[in-house]
DNA sequence: CCTTTTTATCAAAAAAATTTGATTTTATGT
DNA sequence: ACATAAAATCAAATTTTTTTGATAAAAAGG
């Protein structure tokens, strides 16, 4: 990957590619949907998420994936099973008080 | 591009729909960095943006164009030359108040 | 220890986005 | 009409992301 950009501020540099990654991260349709299933759902397992969403497992897996890594969701194992929650705090930090209910869990 | 999701709610389909290509239209560093300069410098030529983000115009052009379809900003032609400027209703719309002065251009 | 269940990982294939350099379009001045 | 200048468009090459199906890892129960 190119990662050149001329700037004076290399950490601005930083803040742009950390924000880069964020917004990949959201930058699908289903995970956007993942995200809006946690808004209503606290906590949810993979197999529950499987059913809701239609997708094979490992297509979701990977874009749990790419969700935790970026911070926006959380894991939580118990035994063979995996829950995940939404990251009400960095969702919040990125997103507009407006996108509430859709993608911010804290409401109205 | 396989766009099928399982949904009973087809209107929330299209709303996520939408909002991918929102957010993969923020989701590029390029991209944020002409942001962030829009932020600060209410009207922008490509020529000198051209020089203060330091690539090719072609290139540019094309990552005017992506941020141009998202609505994220707003073109004006005068002759030959093109200006650009922030369009703060839609950036606003969806992102937090906490990156103001970064992509949010009305601040603090 | 063996089997089953849940979830994660992997490598290869497919699809989508970006870059590149050339060309075209549009407007301006001579 | 011609030359120049700014910006957009285009097709091909490259890079990145996503999907797929198979396999591995981890835990639990018998």
């Amino acid at each position: 990957m190119e990662n050149f950009i001329p700037f004076t501020d290399l950490s601005l540099a930083t803040t742009f590619s950390d924000y880069e990654n964020k917004f990949k991260a959201l930058a699908d349709q289903k995970r956007l949907h993942i995200l809006n299933l946690l808004c209503q759902q606290k906590k949810i397992s993979v197999a529950e998420l499987t059913e809701k969403v239609g997708m094979p497992q490992s297509k979701l897996s990977y874009h749990l994936k790419v969700l935790l890594d970026a911070n926006f969701i959380l894991k939580e194992t118990q035994g063979t099973w995996s829950y995940y929650t939404i990251n009400e705090k960095e969702i919040n930090h990125i997103l507009s008080p407006e996108l509430c209910c859709l993608f911010r869990p804290t409401c109205c």
